[in-house]
DNA sequence: CTTTTAATGTGAAAAACATCACAAATCTAT
DNA sequence: ATAGATTTGTGATGTTTTTCACATTAAAAG
């Protein structure tokens, strides 16, 4: 299979923009109004799930609760993704806070600190535990899927301790490129480079506008 | 100028890994060292260096301080960035109490929100204010960076507000595909897709390695 | 000073990715 | 039933991005 990174997003989004339209009341949907609903094109729309093999009808469009149905599948939505959490701090407490992960069939079982002032609290039914049970509770309940809300300094350490475990893959949120074994997944998400992505086309079209006018 | 996205991720990639040789007492670097410290290629550095005139000397590599500048400069690290941040919930409070932005030259002015018991809150010297004080806020100071941590229903107007009042880039957290004018940008992390992402590789790589196996 | 060594800078080649365009299919109307 | 309209599915084509490879240059060694 030949997909990439980009193109599972794409599924993501997909499957949320479906979500909606179903919502709406439709239950068929043609690829360029999804295409609108994603900010892509109607091609690629097809081009996606013909790497997948979803297949729609010609003239009739796809049936939105079948294609839901295959993207759930695809993204592993039929199942509970259990995953844990290291780090209760800002970004951890917001993320143990929102509920639209458990909307999305993503379940954050358990956070892990080792600051003894955050043990014990109990925020959505998710308990703060210390570090060293990360390791057994892992095991115990055989997760895969780790989220790193520990600072820069720690999340290496804290990494190696998942991966130990038998954490297969990473959501980081540290500012720092992770290094972790073959058959691992981490996924950075950088906030500040995400906003100085911003800043820099929000000057670069200041710049070519400049010239424009 | 020929960059896109990922490009500008490398960026700031670099910049982050030049900081920390500089931290660790260096200040000559090569591509290769710079290339493995983001988990890139020497290369793909000497490239990207090369389309924003970044040059180095031969045999002698690159000089971080140099290097450093360069990137300061593509990415608007030598002027105060001047952000504004709408919603103040989980998220907008644990991005307003991240010391991590400041650091890195961007400074979020002032939290708007709907909800009379966020007002007159202040944490890092940053004030809570009612919605309606978004627009003169961002006239009078300038602003042209926004942060929408709002509710996926409310996130579209609050962006044509920010628009309307001068906003040029946004980064946004609802999990929706938001339309703005041209000449303006949006930067959504959808922090559930990018979790959907690393099921998603994970549960790859699990039937894969059962083939291999 | 000359030679050797090693890193850059960049066209050229390759790979990855997106778009096009149209035959095939099937729905709708008559 | 047939014709006409419209959308899919996909090979062909185009574009973007990455990698290769090597001439060029500068540091280090002799
Ligand atoms: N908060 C944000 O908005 C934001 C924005 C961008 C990036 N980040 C990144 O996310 C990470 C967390 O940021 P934050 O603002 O929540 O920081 P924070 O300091 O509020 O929280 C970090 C938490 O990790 C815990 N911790 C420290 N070392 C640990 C270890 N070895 N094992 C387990 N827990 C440990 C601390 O006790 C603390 O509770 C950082 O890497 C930060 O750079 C955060
Ligand atoms: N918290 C997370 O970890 C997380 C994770 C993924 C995505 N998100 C997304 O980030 C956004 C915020 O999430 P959250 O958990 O902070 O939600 P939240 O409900 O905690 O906060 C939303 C805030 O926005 C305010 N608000 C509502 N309508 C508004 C309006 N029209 N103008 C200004 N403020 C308004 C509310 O009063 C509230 O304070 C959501 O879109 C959510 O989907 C959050």
């Amino acid at each position: 299979m030949h997909t990439n990174k980009n193109c599972i997003q794409r599924m993501s989004r997909y499957r949320n923009a479906l979500n909606r339209f179903k919502g709406l009341g439709f239950s068929k949907i043609f690829s360029n109004y999804l295409a609108d609903a994603v900010g892509s094109t109607s091609s690629q729309v097809r081009k996606d799930f013909s790497l997948f093999g979803i297949y729609g009808s010609k003239r009739g469009g796809y049936s939105i609760d079948c294609l839901i149905e295959q993207l759930n599948e695809i993204l592993g939505k039929n199942e509970l993704q259990k995953v844990v959490l290291a780090g209760f701090g800002n970004m951890g407490a917001a993320l143990v806070r929102y509920k639209g992960f458990s909307k999305e069939g993503i379940s954050i079982l358990a956070a892990f600190d080792i600051d003894p002032a955050k043990y014990n609290k109990r925020i959505n039914n998710i308990e703060v535990l210390p570090l060293d049970r990360l390791q057994p509770f892992v095991q115990e309940h055989q997760i895969k899927i780790g989220i790193l809300g520990v600072p820069e300094i720690a999340a290496q350490h804290v990494l190696d301790l998942m991966v130990a475990a038998g954490i297969r893959g990473v959501l980081n949120f540290a500012p720092i490129q992770l290094k972790c074994p073959a058959g691992c997944v981490v996924n950075s998400v950088t906030l500040e480079h995400e906003l100085e992505n911003v800043i820099y086309f929000v000057n670069a079209n200041e710049k070519t506008e400049g010239v424009a006018a």
